[in-house]
DNA sequence: TATTGTTATACTCTATAACTATA
DNA sequence: TATAGTTATAGAGTATAACAATA
């Protein structure tokens, strides 16, 4: 806190400098960079303005698509099961569910063994809808990566591949760090 | 729609491959991937999951923080122009910034030449919180970048950053496409 | 009349707990 | 009693429109 003035203005001048940088298109140090929060929120919400319209196109949700998602690659033996699969609460998807089922997308068959739980299992209807949506989407998404060279395009789906896939157990401790 | 039911075998088939493949670690054709929001969506939550606490313990909200960052890069002379800057409303943002005022984390003055609008400047304590919270995110970032190498890592905030400042306008149509 | 900030309202999501039906 | 699914309720977040002050 001694100092002020003659510090605030440094950093002023080193803030201004980056942000002249960036303007420039200069390499600039990789700590200069913005919050990863600040560049993957905007990225996402790209991403959901992009997809939403072609979700709507073939009338089905976000988490109705994300469900069909996760049975095209097998059926799911109870609800809570999937909701964990995707991320979401099993109070959550119930909506979702009785969407899909109506439209004829998925069905849910009681188990007989455990008549608690429902069996489900995406229709052949589902399936197109889904295969569908998804080649839409993937044109979509060839409209962002186009922003990218082709290296860094490689290489960034495979960096997202990784961390994708972590939870905060897996993440290490920061003395462990190199 | 002909032929579906040997289609459908022969997806499921290559649905098959393409999971054992990625079990066990072989490479794969990019096309395999996930699509892009499925795997953007998690790493956001996660961010936000290990960050939240971070800023609880400084006492702001992660709007808070955003308002923090942009002002810490200079004063701006409207709250509608501060929103936009960080993708919010200009309604959304109020509560946020009477929470801020009260913590004395910023100043917002009446511009005397125009008294409709509010000059919002950052205090010497908002930037102390700032700096301070996001030396710890940073050191959260590392623990989840760590899960790359090097090489990966410079890829991937390199591509993050080229992506994260696209907007829906700036999206080529696909026809052009190569 | 147009603009800045504010308030009010409704609407969507989400989280939690209570309930039913099966086991 | 424990579990799978469902429903109900309340809370947070958001979007929209209406409003007061100023230009």
């Amino acid at each position: 806190m001694t100092d002020r003035a003659g510090r605030r203005r440094d950093s002023g001048d080193r803030d201004s400098a980056r942000r002249e940088g960036a303007r420039r298109g200069n390499a600039h140090r990789e700590s200069d960079r913005r919050d990863l929060g600040a560049m993957v929120h905007p990225v996402l919400r790209l991403l959901i303005a992009v997809e939403l319209p072609i979700l709507a196109a073939h009338e089905v949700s976000m988490w109705g698509y994300s469900v069909l998602t996760a049975l095209d690659d097998g059926p799911v033996r109870t609800q809570a099961t999937l909701a964990e699969a995707i991320g979401a609460d099993k109070t959550r998807i119930i909506g979702t569910l009785d969407e899909l089922q109506a439209a004829g997308l998925i069905s849910r068959t009681p188990d007989p063994n455990d008549r608690r739980a429902r069996l489900l299992e995406i229709t052949d209807e589902g399936r197109r809808v889904r295969r569908a949506a998804r080649a839409e989407i993937r044109a979509a998404e060839e409209r962002l990566l186009s922003a990218l060279t082709p290296a860094e395009r490689t290489t960034f789906v495979r960096a997202l591949e990784k961390l994708s896939v972590l939870t905060p157990d897996d993440l290490p401790d920061v003395r462990d760090l190199p």
